[in-house]
DNA sequence: TAAAAATACTCCATAGGTATTTTAT
DNA sequence: ATAAAATACCTATGGAGTATTTTTA
């Protein structure tokens, strides 16, 4: 059985007459006529009862219609949803994000590719910065946005900025330094720091403390916390001060304070997939992403 | 697109080798090769990444894959689908019965048949004789359970009778003459009965009417209701006395008494057709029903 | 007798075979 | 060097064409 088998096979079941089915088949009578044959012959069915002179349909053969119409119709769809896979319209992309990327443009990004690409699968999990890496090597996502670390290039890796930010101080609100519009770093050199761990975002971490060695300290850490939100809860509740993306602001915290830091002091999140990575919807993805985040 | 192409694509994506592959299809390799070809060109899109060495699946041969399977899976089912529609394992039956046939044989025959064939869609209607007539003739139901008036055959329907039982008298507790296991016609002669409407089921009218003439008199009919039940109703209500089935005893109505009929006075509920029927589920549908009204 | 399906036969397109080449490892 | 896919070429099955027969309404 062939799928030539069922289009002629609707054909006739349509038209209830072989000549006229075989003049839309765009074939003669005769070679329909013995495909029809076969294929009852293959099921070992009588699909139609024919008299020279009228050909009525059995109730097989109406089961028989439902069934191939609905297979032609998967053919086709089959086909077109092939060419739409091939075009990144129609799959699976997996997303891993750090928390912060949430106060800037990841919503953006995932609310304009979800409008463009509806048929993609699109699923997102928060992961620090480190286990995104690790995440993106085995394959279980495929884009990741995240704040690179060091020397992280040249390992397979692209990496694209997609954010810049300048860094703030987060302190309490009735901290003795809080009136001044800009702090410089060196003013906070006997504060408490909280921080994210170095293990969970080693770019960041890292990045801080040579700002404060820059300007002659070695800052005190007070308390680790892993995301930034929790971070700026801790400010608020007077555990220390933190130094954080200037998007965090829109955690809008009670009793909690921003400051510019003097000098230049900021943050680049950046969006990372494997090099060799062929599929379309994640080409897809960063396509959206580009321009998404060249609009701002 | 033929089936074969889907099928020959099946084995490759499953073996991701094109020599295994044409060996489990039975052909030689090159072939194989050429119809994958063949199936790509068609629809636009490579469905396999192919060194000389390794053959890997595209994404977008990963959502063929998926729906090529699917249509295999549908193609095998519709032969199957269309054998045992053959036999008048699937389908559709609609049944006409009157609402005694409820007393008496029809449900275990609805039983046995639903039991036997689960994939036949079964539909049953209430109807009195004349409206299953009529359904019968232009195919609103394929059987009836009825009582057929005299002269019903040579119409084109076939009728077999499926259960024989007694008339019985059915009268008020109270009434003058329940003592007597046994009535005579001919004490009813004086009473009021309570019948079936002439039109809704002349057999069984005509029969009880001709009853009565040959014990001597013309029923007086006080009341008419179409259906057994409600006339039951009627006596336990004292409106009158009525000549119903012996199976009318199960709808057992507080204040009415059955009483047999001395002299043969049955009925016999038919099961009736149209004899040009070719349905399988029908004559399935007949078979069960001989069936069960044997093994009673 | 005329319309329509089946049969008889012919032809050629193409599925599938064999032999060989190419290429990546 | 070798495994494996592609290419080249050949064969023959069977799909489709034309002509004709059969059947029944």
């Amino acid at each position: 059985m062939e799928l030539r088998h069922l289009k002629y096979f609707i054909a006739v079941a349509e038209e209830l007459h072989f000549g006229r089915a075989a003049k839309r088949l765009n074939i003669s009578q005769p070679p329909l006529s013995q495909q029809i044959i076969q294929l009852e012959k293959e099921i070992g069915v009588r699909l139609f009862n024919r008299t020279k002179r009228r050909v009525e349909i059995t109730p097989a053969g109406l089961v028989f219609l439902e069934e191939a119409s609905r297979i032609m119709d998967l053919s086709e769809d089959a086909v077109r949803r092939t060419i739409r896979a091939d075009k990144g319209e129609i799959g699976r992309l997996a997303v891993g994000y750090i928390g912060s990327a949430n106060y800037s443009v990841l919503p953006q990004i995932v609310r304009e590719f979800r409008k463009r690409f509806q048929d993609v699968d699109l699923s997102l999990a928060e992961l620090n910065t480190s286990n995104q890496i690790e995440a993106l090597r085995d394959g279980r996502i495929h884009v990741g946005f995240l704040r690179p670390p060091q020397g992280i290039q040249n390992e397979g890796l692209s990496l694209e900025p997609v954010f810049r930010e300048p860094l703030m101080v987060a302190m309490p609100q009735n901290h003795q330094i809080k009136g001044k519009t800009s702090i410089s770093l060196r003013m906070l050199a006997k504060e408490s720091f909280i921080m994210i761990p170095r293990q969970r975002g080693p770019g960041f971490f890292d990045y801080i403390i040579a700002l404060c060695q820059k300007e002659g300290f070695s800052p005190h850490i007070a308390l680790e916390a892993s995301q930034f939100h929790t971070i700026i809860g801790l400010v608020a509740a007077e555990i220390g001060i933190a130094i954080v993306p200037a998007s965090m602001q829109r955690s809008r915290f009670k009793g909690v304070v921003f400051r510019m830091i003097e000098g230049r002091a900021e943050t680049v999140l950046n969006m990372a997939w494997t090099n060799d990575n062929p599929s379309l919807v994640l080409h897809n993805f960063i396509s959206v992403t580009r321009e998404v985040v060249s609009s701002i």
